[in-house]
DNA sequence: ATAATACTTGACCGATTTGGTCAACGGAGG
DNA sequence: CCTCCGTTGACCAAATCGGTCAAGTATTAT
């Protein structure tokens, strides 16, 4: 029955998507009532049996859509091509931006996904996220150019400390609800260069 | 009824405060069942509701609890009596540690509840937030010695960026279940040793 | 040993909610 | 007029929920 909300204009598709990442990030997944999500999405419970099946069905095409959503504008994006670490994570925030815009609450829908225990689904979940996984490199920082950084800066230190910061001011942003794509991107901005003024070589030195 | 709670030994009572603050951090203050908390708490339904009268006086209960045992802490620790920064965030640090040691889901707890609009709980979570936040003063650097830090450096935003990487790592703590207080103890002094490395002013300098 | 007291529970109730179905409505096109 | 097709409200059986209560089981007092 898939292919009818496939012929759906995106925009309602977008408004039944985002209905279900909202209840389903909200409440665990034997607890998210399809008539709520129905009802945030504008359209009639039935209608939405109508699209699909049942719940699981619901549930797992929209942890499908987020594997591959993440994918392809990490890929888009080319983040994992940089050898710049600066511009690698200011293509990582993008893409993640640009998913949050469209799909506010797709990061918590993952989360708590993942940590979902209800046999109807976890089975899914946890197989179809190790070839999710395979995808990332596990060593980021491999192909960084690590020459760039000024004298005694411990490396790995450095970028943990910038991704936990990033990965802190989206957890922010995004409890805060208003997701803001234009001052998220100049408050991250602005902390890249605080970041780059505070750990790049500087110019003259040695 | 609640005087029975109280006569409890604590181990008990921690027990049951736990089980709370673990399922209506996962759920809706409306669709966390007091069964599931009583079930995971190892006692049956009915003798909860044998120390409080109803769900509401229980999640109240619970919300008191926080703001009561954050005060507490925080004051304890003297953290807002600093006048050097590291400290102050370790010693924060440690108040947040631990609380998170004795009750792992109390954090998410309070956002969720923060952010709960059942007309039933709302107004009075809204309005004793006002009281407590009346406790944290709203300019933490005022009193903070600002001569110790390094030349250019951004002193807001410095902070702004310990503040942002210390919650992503709570944060990431958390989400990981098993709470750890010896290794995040290591882990945050680690950092704190980095940025101290980063930020404080060189000997000898001026 | 017995009676009074406190602690604890399973069974139960009425109200509400849930996933899912289905007959029917209404509009567009032939 | 008929026939699709998107859409809905009414409906159902099953499950769940907050809360009660009588009864069972320790514990203590006498």
């Amino acid at each position: 029955m898939k292919e009818k909300f496939f012929a759906l204009p995106k925009q309602k598709q977008n408004a039944i998507i985002n209905a279900g990442y909202r209840v389903f990030s909200q409440n665990s997944y034997k607890k998210s009532p399809m008539s709520e999500i129905a009802g945030e999405a504008g359209i009639s419970k039935s209608l939405l049996f109508h699209y699909f099946h049942n719940k699981q069905e619901l549930y797992l095409f929209l942890w499908d859509n987020c594997a591959k959503l993440t994918i392809k504008y990490l890929t888009e994006y080319k983040c994992y091509e940089q050898t710049d670490l600066f511009e690698m994570m200011y293509r990582g925030m993008k893409a993640k931006m640009r998913i949050m815009n469209q799909y506010p609450n797709m990061g918590s829908f993952v989360i708590k996904a993942f940590y979902e225990r209800d046999p109807e689904i976890s089975l899914a979940i946890q197989n179809s996220y190790k070839s999710y996984k395979a995808f990332k490199s596990d060593n980021i920082l491999a192909s960084i150019d690590t020459t760039q950084f000024a004298e005694g800066i411990d490396v790995k230190m450095m970028y943990r400390e910038m991704t936990l910061a990033s990965e802190g001011y989206l957890w922010e942003m995004q409890r805060k609800g208003a997701v803001d794509v234009e001052k998220m991107e100049k408050d991250f901005t602005e902390m890249l260069n605080f970041w780059k003024k505070l750990y790049l070589r500087k110019e003259g030195e040695k």
